[in-house]
DNA sequence: GTGAAAGCGCTAACAG
DNA sequence: CTGTTAGCGCTTTCAC
């Protein structure tokens, strides 16, 4: 029984005869032999894994329901593929760090703008790399929603409501993300389609009607909080995720406001609890799982084909649902 | 240059001249080159990396807000320790076939009991491991809630509101997951205690009175569907998770019900959005993330120290929102 | 159908 | 302080 044997007996039985391959399965079962995946992946140059970067840590990212959403979409579609899932996330605030110790035979990127330094460095490393929620710079593959229709909807619903007086809630990473030049990400796509549907009706967004914070619950209501504390009473916010909207409604409500008649707000994504919510949440749908599927046949299909790095762009809507309404009483409320 | 100077270059810059070590690490940028962390594995055996194994797929794993928040905090505890993270769940239908593939250093294994047959071949290739929601039949690690207790105090609450007819949504994997010697996992700890508090007031859960489902939503909503359709008319329902009651709640609307008026229901975790829903959710509150984060303690103690292992219970209590109430007007609606 | 030998890219004792 | 040497555990031509 050599080496040989027993690799072959693993890997290609067929070429073994049939005897011999399973009396050494049977030896190493009763053995408790394994193959070392490791050794294997050594000699083979495969891993067989997905990797998923993240410009936040998990923890941080877990707490927005459209990355849960999302990651359930990526990993559905890589287990079909047969592919494992490792999640990459900055290793003491450094991703390139991360990135250096990992092994993994793709990477699918959400929400890292293209000019982030650690997406050139990947591909240096010749790794393929699919970028979700990007601007694509160069010639890789990306998946995107038409965040400018989304956006435009969204304001344009609560121009039409008669709403003057907004504020938006961007997402903002940690410092370190945002500094060094920046591609257009979706956050900037999405500020910019709200500014122009609303200029359109005559409505600037002053530079403190303008908060950014993390994409959580708390980011959305410790903006809210900071906005309403610096003086600015919005009759409408424009959230660009849901996890924001829903922290701003609670901080909205902590501040004696009701939700819709003293203030509207509309979210962004549209997750699964969106209609469930006190009040439903009126917000922009994007077809989240699916989002995920297609990143990772994208990639995947880079991976072996070595195939060209297309750019998909899924569709939004606005789903019009109980966080909106025309602006009410005016509150003269407490402070 | 030899090979030896480069990877002191790398792990031990310090037993290098501080020249040499820098025009080494030079040289690899402008080369473009990186240690191949796989090979590094290979000799060190010791890949950095923690494995969190699920018995389902992650994309229904993921439809739980429970286990995006739990993964949350194993995320962060992981980052915070130095180990990157990778999701295990069954490929092709097979967790053994997964687990073969894959290198990891250490094991979380949420859900899965104790009995389950790649439990047993995990801790014979000698990989550390802690149980998360799952009773400890030898000696492992293991995290668990005191699920008695909680289940019991929401048992207590509905009966005390007077409820008599209740109906029971209990977790259920997929087939091949249940198959086999079981362990007393979490969902048979729950049911237990349903049933004990239950029976002090007099009330016995029925066969068809205890429904499993996937814990989703939907799950939910199917499972609540199916009763009713078998003629069950509850006017209160345990679920044994949040998302389950969120289905529920959906399925009981579409029957026409309001909830709580005519159907009380309470579900089980307390979700980070249990509150903001309509009608804001009665449940039984677990510390989610601090379940990850200690699961994680725990294994990487275990791998260093390779220390004992303990067993940690964390407390349960009820939380009384707005989706319970004392049983009103009967439902004689449509069926 | 089966065994021998080379090497994947790195680390770690050991000399120089 | 630097280079030499020997594996880590597997896969894989290539003869037998």
């Amino acid at each position: 029984v050599s080496k040989t044997a027993v690799s072959f007996a693993f890997n290609a039985p067929e070429r073994l005869s049939a005897e011999t391959a399973g009396r050494i399965r049977d030896v190493a079962d009763s053995l408790g032999y394994r193959p070392n995946p490791l050794a294997r992946m050594l000699t083979q140059s495969e891993t067989m894994t997905l990797g998923v970067l993240t410009p936040q840590a998990l923890g941080v990212m877990f707490a927005n329901p459209f990355f849960a959403q999302f990651s359930g979409g990526v990993a559905d579609a890589a287990a079909e593929l047969g592919y494992e899932l490792h999640f990459i996330s900055p290793l003491h605030g450094s991703l390139g760090l991360a990135m250096v110790r990992t092994t993994v035979d793709g990477v699918v990127a959400i929400g890292l703008s293209a000019a982030h330094p650690e997406v050139g460095q990947i591909e240096a490393a010749g790794l393929p790399m699919v970028l979700v929620d990007s601007d694509d710079l160069s010639g890789r593959g990306s998946v995107v929603v038409d965040d400018e229709a989304g956006a435009r909807a969204a304001a344009e619903h609560l121009l039409t409501l008669g709403h003057r007086e907004i504020l938006v809630l961007a997402v903002d990473g940690p410092a370190s993300e945002t500094a060094g030049p920046r591609a257009r990400g979706v956050m900037e796509r999405r500020l910019a389609a709200y500014r122009s549907a609303l200029a359109g009706a005559g409505v600037v967004l002053e530079q403190d009607h303008v908060v950014a914070c993390a994409a959580t619950i708390d980011g959305g209501r410790a903006a809210f909080r900071g906005a309403w504390a610096a003086g600015v009473r919005p009759t409408g916010v424009l959230a660009m995720s849901d996890a924001m909207a829903i922290g701003a409604i609670r901080a909205a409500r902590q501040h004696g406001l009701h939700v819709p008649e003293d203030l509207s707000v509309v979210g962004f994504d549209d997750i699964e609890l969106a209609a469930d919510l006190d009040p439903a949440l009126t917000t922009v749908h994007q077809p989240i799982r699916e989002k995920g599927v297609t990143a990772v046949r994208l990639l995947v299909s880079a991976i072996s084909d070595g195939g060209g790095s297309k750019r998909v762009t899924l569709e939004t809507r606005l789903v019009v649902r109980a966080s909106t309404a025309a602006p009410g009483r005016r509150h003269d409320l407490p402070p």
